[in-house]
DNA sequence: GTCTATAAAGAGATAGAC
DNA sequence: GTCTATCTCTTTATAGAC
């Protein structure tokens, strides 16, 4: 599809911890920025990028402020290695998905992935119309490739299952894509939580269904 | 359906001209109120809610922030009028359709209106997470009676389109409901319109066909 | 009701000591 | 690298004249 310019990757993973040799002081440094990101993580996905203030990110590490920036320039960066973080765990989920499934089901598990994780209240959520935060992600080259990593292989899956016939072959690529992708958001998931008449995972299965069977009656 | 606790309404659309006496300074007070409603629509379409300041509306619509919160008591209070015109206007159109039409052709107008909305930079986009914001909303009455009196004319149509066999009917109506809703901040619209591939109508329409028919291929 | 001018508070970012 | 204290700017909201 579109997005994918080369061959399908055989998706390596990068290893989230750094070769052999780390001084026990970077070690500690890779330590207490972990921390930083998981914070900022579960504070974007609670409150989203505007509300969430630096104040708030110290104080749950338990750092002053003027520390976190010495890890990170600005407002935006801390946002923007979050999406990172969730983006190495997206590709880590899906290089321990089962190879000889089929296409349909690769896809639906992300699905699946992606919604449990805004459901665990993980999934960090930034505003669309930010433009100054839209620079500094696309500005990050770790962002963009792991994000463009996951695509080609999310594309690869939809060709295939539009080519095998599990999947509306009328449909462009792309569309299929992004409405997966918008299940990562889906503000379905939260207002009918709220309603308090299904669990978690009636919420997911229930989601995943309209999505790929749709809300008409099928034909019988 | 839950949301429904009377018998189907009749759906008397209150009309947005008061009476036939208003006096001159009335008239023009409303006129100027409408300016500033139609602005803060505009703005929260094109910025959303964070981003857009009082000092933005009043420029727009050429008088004094001062001047504003004569009008409103606060920035919440605006994107509420902006709301409770959008509902409005949904309810206007929907007192426009054909009455004999089939209950599952009612809902993908109002699916397709809710999107155009969003094309034509006309949707309001509030922050889920903004908790002060949520206050005024729901104690704004003319924005709760509205929305409740939308939800009700589509869960009645829900429930006809599901016993008539046009909608599936082993999903809950408030899964549907929410989901048709979700349409009305679909950030696949505006994704998918970047790409530049599909004119609006077509956009409608494939995400319209999406929401329906789901991304499985049909059985034949 | 509209204006100019300003208060008041919040939040991103930094200075400088240790 | 971490801290306390502070700067600086933005933004909401208001005071007070007309």
């Amino acid at each position: 599809m579109v997005i994918r310019t080369l061959t399908p990757p055989a998706l390596p993973v990068a290893p989230a911890e750094p070769p052999l040799k780390v001084s026990f002081k970077a070690h500690m440094l890779a330590v207490r920025e972990d921390a930083i990101v998981q914070a900022v993580n579960r504070l974007l996905a609670e409150k989203g990028f505007d509300l969430m203030t630096v104040d708030q990110v110290a104080a749950e590490v338990g750092i002053a402020k003027a520390s976190l920036y010495k890890h990170f320039p600005s407002k935006e960066d801390l946002a923007a290695a979050a999406m990172v973080r969730v983006v190495g765990r997206a590709q880590a989920f899906l290089a321990g998905l089962p190879a000889n499934a089929r296409p349909l089901d690769q896809l639906k598990a992300m699905v699946r992935w992606m919604m449990q994780l805004q459901l665990a209240g993980e999934m960090p959520s930034l505003p669309h119309h930010n433009s100054s935060l839209r620079t500094t992600l696309v500005n990050n080259k770790a962002y963009v490739d792991g994000l463009m990593q996951v695509s080609e292989q999310l594309g690869g899956w939809i060709e295939q299952a539009q080519q095998d016939g599990s999947l509306n072959s009328s449909l462009p690529a792309l569309l299929v894509l992004y409405t997966l992708y918008a299940r990562a958001c889906d503000p379905v998931l939260e207002f009918l939580k709220a309603s308090g008449l299904h669990s978690d995972q009636e919420l997911v299965e229930l989601v995943v269904r309209t999505c790929f069977e749709g809300l008409n009656a099928r034909p019988t």
